[in-house]
DNA sequence: CGGTCCCTTGATAAACATCAAATGCAGTGG
DNA sequence: CCACTGCATTTGATGTTTATCAAGGGACCG
């Protein structure tokens, strides 16, 4: 059932680049674990003793205000990290609730052994800086799309977004989450969601319960990514495109 | 006119903990550069050779969006880096403009020397790591803040931040930025910006030109931070904290 | 004194959250 | 197979918030 360790190793670049021996040693100290649907990975304010990879799955990532409103900051699928804050701003405990948001299997570490493999090992400093630089930039996009992007335009890259990481095909896709989960991680409430995706219609995106059918991508990235000051440089966007 | 180096490297979490010799090669390879208010200092798209460090003075970073939005990322003050992200993420040219908010000085290094130097020194390592990480940590909160907290919430606890972050006496200060600088850093429109401070008022907050008075610092974060998921963590709001 | 820049104020419209209720759908037990 | 229940989603009605457009101060500077 579990996937063989040597092929999900390839697939992390986190990991990619390391000498025999570095990647060896990470082989073995490898444990994975599951996680089922729904299962909560770590609490909020709990000590920090692991630090996971995710192999497998998603993990929605969260918060709740002191007024009970619920945050997602993000979704976590594949290659993602969880615990990276924690480890490396020293903080005694998880900043945030991680829950399994599909059936999960995760690569655990010991937190300060690998804090001590990042130091020793030159190859693995520069692949985990480059990872949480990445997921700082994501953040940004993130905050600006809520600035400058209307409902349907976030709607429309968080899809054309997903099509482009799962290698889905946009004609004919499965939402791989709920669409209240997407809704909070885009920031909007359910309901808005839900009209927003009729909006999306006259642009030629048809979604029947998790059935999504993207008429023309091209179509859709006009509409989504005039608005985004980063379509220039995102993978997913073509249209703007001017490197490469 | 310009500060001492070695007092300034004392200052910077970056450089702290470093062996004496680790030290030495970087003061000797800091340059200092002025830069008046105003003046640019990258642009978006092009080619990264520098890295830089505040030592005086804050940088506004944005971006402009295909349809002329600009959109403020970030203002960046003494410690703060500028270039990380195309450095650590291998991008060949700046992904944003880079322009003086206010008089600057910026310890300059060379990209990909200072790359180098965080490969090999491990204790710099541990210092970059945690410095990227909290620079995403930080927008992570500000995305939440767009979500969860309405207009004078958000500039209520850019106020607290401001004071907080400059050690300024809340009962009276000046703001260090222009109004419109820092309403698009909080993702807003100067008009919504003049109506909110408005409605601040009624808590206590006095402005008058750039003369600001937070009659009562805890009435605001009772305003304010009721609605921050991260209220518990965060080294500005007293009222709901739990570390420490 | 006229001009520019920055900010404020006013009026209006769009977008979104909220509250409430209806619908649909999957699983359960009769 | 069918009613029944629980949960997720949709739809409707309404109010709040904020962007937008337009015009009005007020300070500073030539």
């Amino acid at each position: 059932m579990h996937p063989n360790l040597t092929t999900l190793f390839d697939k992390l670049s986190l990991f990619s680049n390391l000498t025999p021996a570095e990647r060896e040693e990470l082989l073995e100290t490898s444990r994975l674990q599951d996680f089922k649907k729904g299962t909560p990975i770590f609490h909020h304010g709990t000590p920090v003793s692991s630090f996971y990879i995710i192999a497998d799955g998603a993990v929605r990532l969260y918060r709740e205000t002191p007024e009970g409103k619920e945050i997602t900051l993000t979704i976590a699928i594949l290659g993602d990290m969880l615990g990276d804050h924690e480890l490396f701003e020293n903080k005694p405990t998880y900043q945030a609730h991680a829950v399994a948001a599909e059936d999960c299997l995760l690569l655990t570490y010991n937190s300060n052994w690998i804090k001590k493999k990042v130091q020793e090992h030159s190859s693995l400093t520069l692949n985990m800086l480059a990872a949480i630089s990445k997921k700082g930039s994501r953040s940004t996009i993130d905050r600006e799309q809520l600035v400058t992007m209307k409902t349907p335009q976030r709607i429309g890259c968080f899809l054309l977004h997903l099509c482009d990481v799962f290698n889905l095909n946009p004609k004919s896709f499965v939402l791989p989450y709920s669409k209240a989960t997407i809704a909070s991680k885009l920031g909007m409430e359910p309901e808005s969601f839900s009209r927003a995706l009729g909006k999306l219609k006259d642009i030629g995106v048809t979604v029947q319960g998790n059935n999504v059918s993207i008429a023309d991508s091209s179509t859709l990235e006009r509409f989504v990514c005039r608005s985004c000051s980063t379509a220039e440089d995102c993978k997913t966007c073509h249209i703007y495109q001017i490197n490469r």
